[in-house]
DNA sequence: ATGGCCAATTTTATTGGA
C-alpha cells in the first residue's frame, strides 16, 4: 500500500495537478488537507474516474480533509466525536484493507499569544484523547498537516522559526507524546538526516531558498509501520504553475493488495 | 531551474495560512 499525505491548500485551485500526479503517482490511499470547500463543491466525478473513492469532510472556505482511496472506505467517521467543538473540519478515519486511515489537519495557531493559538493546544489534547481510544495494537496511520516542526533537523533556518506557533519545546514535546503512544513517525524510519522538508512559504523566495519545515507526516503503529519499506517527498509537486506551498509525502507499506 | 504570496469571499479589502 503506497499511502500519502498532501495539504492540498484548495482541491479546486488545484484539481489539475491533483489528477495528473494521481495519474502519475498512482498512491492507493491519499489523506488530503485544506480542501477549502463543502462537500457538495468537491469534485467527486473526476476523483472517481481518476479510480479513486472519496470520504470528504467538507467546510466553506477554510479547513476541510479528505480520504482517497482506490479500495472502498468503510466506517467513515468525522471529527472527534468527544463533546468539543466540531465547527471545523480538521478530521476524517475511514478504513481501507483492514487498515484505519485518519486524515488530520492540525490547527495552525497564528501567533504564541493568539486565541488561536489556545485553540490549537486545547485541539491537540483532544487529539491525543482520540488517538488514546483507538486500538493501538491495530493497523492504523494518522496522516495530515501536524502543524508541527518535530526537531531541528525538521527545519533550515532554526532561529527564525523557533519559539512560534509551529516550532516550539511544548509543541514538540506533545509530537514526542503522540510517538510514546507507540506511534511511528514513517518518513524517519527511513530518512535520518536533515533538510527534507514538506512545507515552503510563498513569500520570500521560500522555495528556491530552500527555507522549509517538514510539518507533514505519516504517524503509524507499529502492526502497520513494521512492514513500510520506504518513504518520499514529491518536491517537484512544490515546482511549476500554481504549486501547493505543501508538497506529498509518502511511504510504502507492505500491507494490502499492491 | 524552483523565482520575489496565494486562495476564498454576499470581493475591489479582509482573513487565514505557516
Amino acid at each position: 500500500m503506497l499511502l500519502a499525505t498532501w495539504n492540498i491548500n484548495s482541491i479546486r485551485a488545484r484539481e489539475e495537478r491533483l489528477l495528473n500526479w494521481l495519474e502519475r503517482r498512482q498512491p492507493d490511499v491519499v489523506c488530503l488537507q485544506e480542501l477549502k470547500c463543502t462537500e457538495q463543491q468537491f469534485p467527486y466525478d473526476a476523483i472517481e474516474a481518476a479510480g479513486y473513492r472519496a470520504a470528504v469532510h467538507g467546510q466553506k472556505t477554510y479547513n476541510g480533509v479528505a480520504i482517497l482511496a482506490k479500495s472502498p472506505i468503510e466506517d467513515v467517521t468525522t471529527g472527534f466525536g468527544d463533546d468539543g467543538d466540531e465547527s471545523q473540519a480538521r478530521v476524517i478515519s475511514g478504513t481501507v484493507e483492514g487498515a484505519r486511515i485518519i486524515s488530520v489537519y492540525v490547527v495552525n495557531g497564528k501567533r504564541v499569544d493568539s486565541d488561536k493559538y489556545e485553540y490549537k493546544l486545547a485541539w491537540l489534547e483532544r487529539l491525543e484523547a482520540f488517538l488514546a481510544g483507538h486500538n493501538l495494537a491495530a493497523p492504523l496511520a494518522i496522516c495530515g498537516d501536524y502543524n508541527i516542526v518535530p526537531d531541528e533537523r525538521d527545519v533550515e533556518k532554526k532561529e527564525a522559526w523557533e519559539g512560534g506557533v509551529l516550532y516550539n519545546e511544548d509543541l514538540t514535546t506533545r509530537f514526542r507524546r503522540l510517538l510514546d503512544l507507540g506511534l511511528v513517525d514513517t518518513f524517519r524510519r527511513h530518512h535520518q538526516e536533515g533538510g527534507l522538508y514538506s512545507w515552503w512559504d510563498y513569500r520570500m523566495l521560500g522555495f528556491p531558498k530552500n527555507n522549509g519545515l517538514r510539518i507533514d507526516h505519516l504517524l503509524a503503529t507499529p502492526a502497520l509501520a513494521d512492514t513500510s519499506t520506504d518513504a518520499y517527498i514529491d518536491r517537484d509537486e512544490r515546482k511549476g504553475q500554481k504549486p501547493s506551498d505543501h508538497a506529498p509525502v509518502l511511504t510504502e507499506f507492505e500491507w494490502g493488495t499492491r
